[in-house]
DNA sequence: AGGAAAGTTGCGTTCCACGAACTTTTGCGT
DNA sequence: ACGCAAAAGTTCGTGGAACGCAACTTTCCT
């Protein structure tokens, strides 16, 4: 594996993805086609759906990357570190920005967070992004499980854990992008995952 | 409201939603076309887009029924009940059948759930199922705000509660469908939800 | 260098989603 | 009871997404 070849189909894929988003960004969801997309990459529209099966997919695509590395990161660190410890260091780690920057222009923040919130109303994104999350959260069980010495195919435990961290994870990355409290992410998601470990008795 | 035309539109709608489920559990989702659905029902396959914008929501649209009925029930119960003993009577509340029985034949329940499996791996339905919980949990944490006195704008703790309660309830109900263990989902809920609300230390 | 494997492309097909204009049905006021 | 306005439903046409298939090109391995 990492041959040259595949190292090239992974740039291609993540040049698509970057490539929809941008362009989603900038004009909107509908008057993007799967032409345009393919074009800015300069590939034809049938690579692209070797790629990804739909339009959503490749949006969706980078959120599933950043969710998956929540998954690895919990496996390759420490052992011995407590549960939550390690879950809060893997999820604060996955949102360290990747050597994915270079694609993305660092102008205009604003604009890019609007444009994000307008491109995540689409159902059909919104659809895609919580397909991903459920992909993600699989492995993230299967890790947990792992660690914890419990079976996803027959405990509730491992699978409330990670469908837990999910879902602190979304809430805290929703309620940081629509800005309802000036409060940073670094600050909000691990006040998130600290109150599901501890139990959301009635505040 | 709740004329006579109303009703009907509500009886069309879920006779769209039932017909799209029997058969594509009867056929598979590829095999079944808009237009067999809207056949199935005596309507033109344009009316049945003026009812569902896809093919998928109509197949979601019972859960999402479902779902909101969680969130219908909180709002209903009594207003000095403790949040979570709410909760978990609103949750085995949705799970009672409604006046749905008769849409369905009650016949092969092993079949009917099998093809259930088959059909939610459809990465499209997935997706939809998993929208409708998103909406679900938004109502529901608008609820949890109400009673408790925050604000979903501002507070994490309303959307974390919705977020994990809307958690424990698919979790339970997949390892049920999934058959991972032989206890019932009378159990396997309240169970899922007491977890989440005294909070998840490492088992 | 040369053949096999993997990747890309063009083409054709099917079907989904939806706008616009028209017809039918339904509820309501008089 | 009648007739009319509004709502629901239908017909038609368009655009585009997704994918199977077969030809072609690039990369890899020895």
């Amino acid at each position: 594996m990492s041959g040259l070849r595949e190292r090239k189909k992974e740039a291609t894929r993540t040049a698509l993805s970057w490539a929809a988003i941008r362009l989603t960004i900038e004009h909107g969801w509908n008057a993007v086609r799967v032409e345009d997309i393919a074009a800015a990459v300069g590939v034809s529209p049938r690579t692209y759906n070797n790629y990804f099966s739909s339009k959503a997919e490749a949006i969706a695509f980078r959120y599933l990357e950043r969710s998956l590395r929540l998954a690895a990161e919990l496996r390759h660190g420490p052992h011995g570190e407590p549960l939550w410890e390690a879950v809060t260091r893997a999820a604060l780690r996955q949102l360290e920005p990747g050597p994915e920057v270079g694609h993305m222009p660092p102008r205009a923040p604003d604009e890019w967070a609007a444009g994000l919130r307008v491109m995540l109303a689409e159902p059909a994104l919104e659809a895609e992004m919580l397909r991903a999350s459920k992909i993600a959260e699989k492995e993230l069980a299967a890790a947990i499980a792992d660690r914890t010495g419990t079976d996803p195919g027959s405990d509730l435990y491992p699978r409330l854990v990670a469908a837990s961290v999910m879902a602190a994870n979304n809430v805290a990355l929703e309620l940081f992008v629509q800005g309802g409290t000036g409060e940073p992410i670094e600050v909000l998601l691990p006040r998130a995952l600290r109150m599901v470990a501890t139990g959301l008795p009635t505040a």
